[in-house]
DNA sequence: ACAACCATGTAAGTAGTTACATGATTTA
DNA sequence: TAAATCATGTAACTACTTACATGGTTGT
């Protein structure tokens, strides 16, 4: 379960509200954990409960603004949480199950849908090869630069994938049967 | 919601029983969509009360397995969500939320857990080589062969970009610091 | 002062997980 | 004939989703 370690490493990263860290699980977190802001209001309920983060003090009268630190047990937590280990996570890819179906009941107008989605795909893969243009030209002197680049890196290898996947696709989608 | 037509797909290919189905969903059809045995009798019923499926007559007299076959409203069913259109999923990749929170608490062991996920993922592409090897040595005539054979493909190809994620992680987590 | 929006939250529903239960069949 | 296993199922729980609600703030 990600969610809570995910918010206390965005928090470590940087102190923020509720609609902050929204923000940022739209962007550069969200790009590889995604929440909605239900999920985040919830979570931070219980992660202060536990003792995890606490509260700021509204700052200068404006009353809105929760905005959340962690504390010395979320991160001493963040980190045991690192370190154990994982098996990785059963796989569900919906796109595969309808391919296979398609080989099944088809042909259907699957194709089109694929069309649209790599079209998504080659977007998202031009904004992060600008965002590793913008934040990782240089060589990446640091160990948690090389990290956060690496992570960027795995993003843009599986943009690059699924594009190459959606080419293959369509190849055959759109050959007519013999 | 992709259960419901994964079973489908999978009683399409082939007529068979809730643990018949539990075997397919831990070897060929589990390697893009995990289900539980679990879930999968709750859904089988549920595509029986919606008249999508049917339970043949228990054969034989063995009064054990209850096999089931899809009707033509499931076909029906089963093309026309097929050909539906569908966002990608939002992302839930628990590895790259670990690699950004070693980054922050870091270092850690994380390096050990990825050693041990390397091995796993090698064994799968060498496990996904040999079917390949096996089902699609010929030049895979047939679009229905095609278009399995591109899944079992994208299998392989993630498998791989894994490998090379995991091995400039660790390149990166056992330099030691500075 | 009124509308639009922002920040936080509640409520209800669905998919998937984990733990346990029951009867039927095979094996020692 | 007792033990082990197979096939089917129930129950309780957790994570996530979707729809709606409330009060504070900003802009006109």
């Amino acid at each position: 379960m990600s969610l809570p370690h995910a918010l206390l490493t965005a928090l470590v990263e940087q102190p923020s509200s509720g609609s902050d860290l929204a923000g940022r699980f739209d962007r550069s977190i969200g790009y590889f954990w995604h929440a909605t802001h239900q999920q985040i209001y919830r979570e931070l309920g219980r992660l202060e409960e536990a003792g995890w983060l606490e509260a700021l003090p509204p700052e200068s009268g404006r009353g809105r603004k929760k905005v959340y630190r962690v504390l010395p047990a979320g991160r001493d937590e963040l980190r045991r949480w690192v370190a154990e280990s994982q098996d990785p996570k059963p796989l569900r890819d919906e796109l595969m199950v309808r391919m296979r179906a398609e080989s099944v009941v088809g042909p259907t107008v699957l194709g089109d849908d694929i069309q649209r989605r790599l079209a998504l795909h080659q977007q998202k893969l031009a904004l992060y090869r600008e965002i590793e243009a913008r934040d990782f030209a240089n060589g990446s002197a640091s160990r948690k630069a090389q990290l956060q680049h690496l992570v960027l890196s795995a993003g843009i290898m599986q943009e690059t994938m699924w594009i190459e996947f959606a080419e293959k696709a369509l190849a055959i989608l759109e050959t007519p049967e013999q």
